[in-house]
DNA sequence: TCTTGTTAGATTGTCGACAATCTGCTTGTC
DNA sequence: GACAAGCAGATTGTCGACAATCTAACAAGA
């Protein structure tokens, strides 16, 4: 069911464009997982060749929301409850980790970033639009990461957030009652900003905001149901 | 191993094998950090056209062992002392995690796979073969990982490990005094045997086996040196 | 001498065409 | 009707050539 249209590519490399664009389109839950992606058709679409298409093809599959078999095609990734599950039970470990490297480095900055962030989040929220409070939340929980001055873990959660992002906004688009929320991160911030440090690991490790179960539950309903061919 | 068991068939696309070789080309310091790929050299030595190169390319970058300036290069990553302490110190929390996750699904061929992987790195040893010596030490260390029933984690462990590789392979040859080793994983390999999870856990966080300190020390002391040209 | 503009060479980015491979349908046989 | 062989059609993988961009060497002018 893939009739979703293209707009030609302008600036930079044509390549990092349509990597930009094709995230966005699996991300926001527009190329739906299982997909597949043709080439040429998408190529067409884009306004440009098979070349730079293959090669940001193959990004996203290293970036892991892509899989591909060769001569068969690439698509885009189904999604399992377990993969779920084992995505937000590594995070939550990884979120403890940030916590405590970021905790000795928090300053004046680092608490305007986390209203800043944090108001992004209530906004998007009033204006109704789930797509951007998805990309809101998880940038305000990403804050933790870009704080806390390790590039191997700041790159870690960018993995995980592009399958995180995917797999709520897939959620979102299941049940088109959109609103999930008052403040849900509320506790996080204050904690954040606290002296508390176990006290603010203890929140990521147990009551994450996110709304995970929900979403696992979600995933899990899904679980019965056979592939769905192009 | 009786039992008929096929593996998947081989992957016959130019661009599986070449990203194999770069990548071996790569981690075992035959391609140098910071130098630069030229794409039409490599294409004719390997008797191949640009296109599948250039995807194998974009692969490795995002595996994280290659970095890419548009209409520049792409360059094999540069090793800082940051980096290396950055990847170790996220390695301790994932090994500490991996444990957890394995504990209670260790069984007898756990075990065995464990001793196997354990004389792999003792022949390596006695044979003098330092390469060999460090893909196998990782493979050992990445037996909890492969047992851990998380995927998200597996692949996490997976990047991290390119590139602890490649930081080990330059500080072995670095010094060219070949052997660091009687057999330094003895401990790690008898707690994973026992009863004791946290002693294990403790284990891996403060006293990992794999030399790193030393490594540090190495990177360090490169921090001085100005970056090389082609 | 220093700066600035130009130009030639090399390298990366992109394109269109061809080759290899897969899929599904058709055909022929039993 | 069931089944295997074989033949299109479509799609992915690869190639060689062209366009865009960078680098550095050189010349002209202050």
């Amino acid at each position: 069911m893939g009739k979703l249209d293209f707009s030609p590519i302008a600036d930079t490399t044509r390549r990092a464009e349509i990597v930009a664009l094709l995230r966005r389109a699996i991300l926001t839950g527009q190329l739906e997982p299982g997909q597949k992606l043709n080439e040429l058709r998408i190529a067409e679409q884009m306004r440009v060749s098979r070349a730079p298409l293959r090669e940001a093809m193959r990004e996203l599959v290293q970036e892991g929301i892509l899989t591909s078999i060769p001569y068969a095609g690439t698509f885009v990734i189904d999604v399992t409850a377990k993969d779920i599950d084992d995505a937000y039970s590594l995070n939550k470990v990884l979120d403890e980790f940030a916590i405590e490297l970021t905790w000795k480095l928090r300053d004046q900055r680092f608490f305007d970033d986390l209203d800043r962030r944090h108001e992004a989040v209530k906004q998007a929220t009033r204006d109704l639009d789930t797509t951007r409070q998805i990309e809101t939340a998880l940038q305000l929980h990403g804050l933790i990461y870009e704080w806390a001055d390790n590039s191997v873990l700041l790159e870690t959660w960018q993995r995980l957030t592009s399958r995180l992002q995917m797999y709520f906004a897939l959620h979102q688009r299941a049940r088109n009652e959109p609103v999930p929320s008052e403040d849900v991160h509320e506790t996080y911030v204050r904690l954040l900003k606290g002296n508390d440090m176990r006290a603010a690991q203890r929140h990521a490790r147990e009551h994450i905001d996110l709304d995970f179960e929900e979403l696992l539950a979600y995933a899990r309903s899904l679980e019965k149901r056979s592939s769905k061919g192009a």
